[in-house]
DNA sequence: GACCAAAAATTTGCATTCATTTCTGCGTGA
DNA sequence: TCACGCAGAAATGAATGCAAATTTTTGGTC
């Protein structure tokens, strides 16, 4: 092991920094970082395929250095996954993996609802309430995409609502690990599954405005568990394509 | 933006790999970043004080390059801030912070307590018994350490039952976002809060017995805000102090 | 024609080097 | 005495160079 007696060569000054925002304050290499990520979540590269450095490197103008610097944050985060001597490679999502992720994202937006029973304002929970109508209307109307992005929308609002940064953060990357497998779709031909998610989150209003944090909690996670049995079936339907 | 077109110039092949264990399998750089990520959870470095680059190179035997990599991960999970052409630094947990992530583990064993009310074995379950009755033996003979240890098994135990890896992972990097705030110390001079851990911990054992999920879920959450109530009493007074 | 071995070419990992920014120490002037 | 400013020094951020490993190509054999 390393010597254990403490550092008492660095300064132990700095009481109160100015608190930049986040883990790395925007930087270069943090926008090299979120462009990056982008790159990978929104599935420029096939699942399991290398991570090219000399192409990116090419393609972000940029050396090998700041570049291998991002991939392993992204590996950090799930994103890729490190080979040794071998490079990179974009992770790979088999059902297991997916239904782990999925039960974390479960489990992190029952957080989020608990908290925000806490914490939202009248004027949130009247944004929230507003996207559920709108919401409603698009499901009453089989608006497939509006539905979606209303859904979405409630889902970030609660989030938001629970005044957590590391929460955010946490939930955030888990979705993105989540975006590339295109979990939303197909509801149209999944008539139960759509009107038993709308009666959720219909639960999922009433429990909010009632401020019930623990009920609240519960019916979230269960409905990210419905989420995933819907989109588990659709994923093996589509591996047996 | 970048151009978005799929990037077939990318092998589409490797249609199922080795699967390497974690985000970075095990390799010169992985045991790096432990060894820095442990030098700095261990409170080698002060709050907030500077991460001096090139002590820690000549520590590791190693160049800048790697170590700065190194660096990048450990800001990207929350340890420490990096600030643009200023070093990084040592995260310093403020109230607000330190409450935020008390929140997100207390939502993390929530989870895991409800995972593991549906896949825990019975000899895991027999095997967190034995350990409650160990902690509850320490508690009678006010053995603050073999209290503190059991517990600290218990809450592992339950997370590992759970049999999920990336809430595993998540898990252990907010403990270690924590592990630096020494919150489990002087329950001897709270009498009343050791009691009262005490019977929440037989709830746990209880819901846990009768694999009842969102029942340990409320409780878990409930014995983490607890915890965390009794540690910012003790974070205040050490600050007049 | 398929299979295997060896060498070339590419790629990775790390060290070193260079440009730019920030920090420090000292002097000047109000 | 204190504020301001200006070199010099140190540290950071990024590019390049080099050795080791891997992948691909080539040549040979059965």
């Amino acid at each position: 092991m390393l010597d254990s007696a403490p550092d008492s060569a660095v300064d132990p000054e700095a009481p109160s920094l100015p608190r930049i925002a986040g883990t790395v304050a925007a930087s270069l290499h943090g926008t090299l970082l979120a462009q990056l990520r982008d790159y990978v979540v929104e599935g420029n590269l096939a699942p399991g395929a290398r991570v090219p450095e000399r192409l990116l490197c090419e393609r972000f103008g940029i050396s090998r250095t700041p570049l291998r610097e991002a991939l392993k944050v992204l590996a950090s985060e799930g994103l890729i996954d490190l080979l040794p001597n071998r490079g990179a490679r974009v992770r790979q999502l088999g059902p297991e993996e997916m239904v782990a992720l999925f039960d974390v994202m479960g489990g992190l937006e029952a957080l989020a609802g608990r908290l925000a029973c806490e914490k939202i304002t009248e004027a949130a929970f009247s944004e929230i309430e507003r996207l559920h109508h709108a919401m409603y209307a698009a499901y009453l109307r089989r608006d497939l995409h509006g539905y979606f992005t209303g859904n979405q929308a409630i889902h970030d609002r609660i989030v938001e609502a629970a005044d957590n940064e590391p929460l955010a953060t946490t939930y955030a990357n888990f979705a993105g690990r989540l975006r590339r497998v295109r979990y939303a779709a197909n509801l149209d031909e999944d008539r139960d599954r759509w009107g038993e998610a709308m009666r959720e989150h219909e639960e999922i209003l009433d429990a909010l405005r009632r401020r019930a944090g623990p009920e609240l909690s519960d019916i979230l996670f269960r409905h990210l568990r419905n989420k995933r049995r819907a989109a588990a079936v659709r994923e093996s339907a589509a591996a047996e394509a």
